[in-house]
DNA sequence: TGATATAGTTCGCGGCTCGAATTAAAGCTG
DNA sequence: CAGCTTTAATTCGAGCCGCGAACTATATCA
């Protein structure tokens, strides 16, 4: 039960009843498609007239079709119930330091088009080259409805101002894209952190039933987005869920975040090039040759692992362990169904998987059956997230109260 | 925005807009007592007639009275109203391994009569106990409407059946509480986990708009109660909020649960003493005699430290750092408003305060402002939390959709 | 005394769900 | 094949609810 938020409530009006029940059924038939207005009734113990007339309204909305009627072992056929896929599209907005895509979906997050660029390094220019590609991709699409732009980024996004306040890897700060791109398209836009963005994703086109779960993007750091009781656990300022930088070593190596110890410089991707590195490399060489890390990419220790090297192995192996003791701690803590873990990581789950498992096992003995999972990088876990981003606002529960 | 739950969704009737706003305006009222309809209409944005009849209603319930007229610079003067705080009683439960109080409150949570009895070992002989203390109670009070019963405990409570699962400390197993406390009173009991009733007790009595709090119970172990946005979190199973447990000392010492470096391990009551022990016993003392901490309670060591003893207060400085350490991790990870720490640790807070605080701004460089506030015992959290768990149910969010 | 301002009530309208009655469309049976 | 049974879907009046305009009540001020 929450308590109710007296400086940001909304009263009901006599469409709120409406509202609700509206989608309510949005996402039966979302979730039992191809389904009757009888079904519908059933599921939901509303009356089937009042079923009939809010489906009538689905339809005429084209959020619904009527497709083929069904069997019946006795009785009136039902006439089957589908979300109208087709009709609505939604842009989504991947972008990351290197490269940004952008991809038109219908409701199920199945990308109809989908283009990649590379990442203006000013975030001017970056806006003006999205602005004309979106232009193209609306244009080039026509006869699509289009519900709103959804937007992943790699950084912080403050909650009221709903502006970029700081992206390390990109090195931009207090960047406003919500209004430009709102006036360029005319449509909503929803910004969200990568993180997340990649929990919504597992939420709304991930496993069934699940409420409770944690998204971990390993790359260069560790980002983590919250879901608990099928809410994004924002925080008051849209900074709650920073998992990456909980001291996980006392007095450990030093942070980009100014503290030591953090998570993430232990267990990012990162973390495995510098204990490969240090494996390697002499104390002597170390001293002379200053960044030998420059040379070397987390795709190379993937790389060298696969061939057998097994300097790359046991670097890969530490960065296992020490995922899996900050994700033993946030099991512990939080109790999640699921962890989904992002990254490139995922490529060598064979071998990361066991070793993130076993530390898990030991230090939950009375354990929650929390599943830990890879995404699979073919299902753009970013990109799917800026899709559910969109699809919440008309799928979610209404803000009432 | 949250995602609706199909397995457990509820429907909107031609009630559900009087139902929100109802709990809409005794929450207003509750605020900014005394207030009048107009105000009520201003505040909320409803329309002055809807406001009457609302409040018209609550009168005839007795959730509101009418008091005397305000003053206006022009104009009608407003009829204030008020909650009728003396109708609605409230029973509190507070469950402790040694003691449990039982208490009647208003809805302010004021308590108007109190009394504590020690704790039965055997589950049935103290739910007997409680059943002759609560007719006791409730006959001696006539007149009150009981809205219900509230119950902390110190153990998991199972979401689900209501049962408590376990209380270490308590050594009982399966209990059923809930039903012999309903038989025997005819009022609705909620249990609740004992850090969960601190945290609702904050929630609902402290700092005004403060949505997302953790609650840290500090005594033999550690419990955690945590609120993010308004709400408790509670997992699927109702196992979340469990950070006693996380491990803070790699390979570090055993915990009762099994596991090894527990929070709970270095920085509880416990832990405190272990440190006296250690740091005043010799190697060879300590072989010979097997449990010198049996002789020793922390109550000791906050005397000794009081007194001077230097070796307490390195006890005491060394839990306060690992309470710290603990603190600093959930304040990185879930940037919450307020911790509020509840147990004898706050008896000594201007010591150990300026430790946590140190480790915390050390661990947070762009940091949430988060305050750590110790709980005053004179409050009683545990059994104002009780109280809470039964007001949330009126005053609280409808579950709609 | 009348103008003005504010508080609170009354009442008809339209939106909503409910639920009984009705219509539609199928299979089964004698 | 006509009538019965069963299930799906619609129709329609009743009742709950919030809206908003009109109205009443009660103050202050010029």
């Amino acid at each position: 039960m929450r308590k109710i938020d007296l400086t940001n409530f909304q009263v009901a009006t006599s469409e709120t009843a409406r509202d609700i029940n509206r989608r309510i059924m949005l996402n039966l038939i979302r979730r039992h498609q191809p389904i009757s207005r009888a079904d519908l009734a059933r599921y939901s113990g509303l009356q089937r007239s009042t079923v009939s007339v809010i489906v009538d309204q689905l339809i005429k909305e084209k959020w619904v079709t009527e497709g083929a009627s069904g069997h019946a072992p006795r009785g009136r056929k039902p006439r089957f119930l589908y979300l109208n896929r087709d009709r609505v599209g939604i842009i989504g907005i991947n972008v990351r330091p290197a490269m940004t895509t952008i991809a038109l979906a219908d409701l199920d997050a199945n990308f109809m088009a989908q283009e990649s660029f590379s990442t203006a390094s000013n975030p001017e220019q970056f806006i003006a080259d999205l602005r004309t590609r979106l232009r193209n991709l609306i244009d080039t699409h026509p006869g699509i409805a289009y519900e709103g732009i959804g937007v992943s980024l790699p950084g912080r996004i403050d909650l009221a101002s709903q502006r970029l306040v700081f992206a390390p890897n990109l090195g931009w700060r207090d960047v406003d894209l919500k209004t430009p791109l709102e006036e360029a398209t005319g449509l909503p836009v929803e910004l969200e952190n990568a993180a997340n963005a990649c929990a919504l994703a597992e939420l709304w086109f991930g496993r069934e039933g699940v409420r409770n779960l944690i998204a971990v993007t390993v790359s260069e750091g560790i980002g983590s987005g919250v879901i608990l009781g099928g809410q994004l656990v924002r925080g008051s300022n849209g900074l709650a869920g920073e998992f990456g930088h909980i001291t996980i070593v006392e007095e450990g190596i030093e942070c980009r975040c100014g503290n030591r110890g953090c998570w993430e410089v232990y267990a990012s991707n990162s973390a495995a090039v510098r204990y490969y590195v240090q494996a390697t490399t002499s104390a002597r060489s170390r001293m002379e040759s200053r960044t030998p890390e420059a040379s070397l990419s987390f795709d190379d220790i993937l790389r060298l692992a696969d061939q057998g090297d097994p300097k790359a192995n046991e670097a890969i192996a530490s960065m296992a362990h020490y995922l899996g003791v900050g994700i033993a701690l946030l099991i512990t803590g939080l109790a999640p169904d699921v962890i989904v873990l992002v990254g490139e990581v995922t490529r060598f789950w064979g071998r990361i998987g066991p070793i993130i498992e076993q530390i898990v096992r030991r230090r939950n003995v009375t354990g929650a059956p929390t599943r830990i999972v890879p995404t699979d990088p073919a299902m753009q876990p970013r990109l799917r997230g800026t899709i559910a981003l969109v699809l919440q606002k008309h799928f979610g529960a209404p803000e009432v109260a």
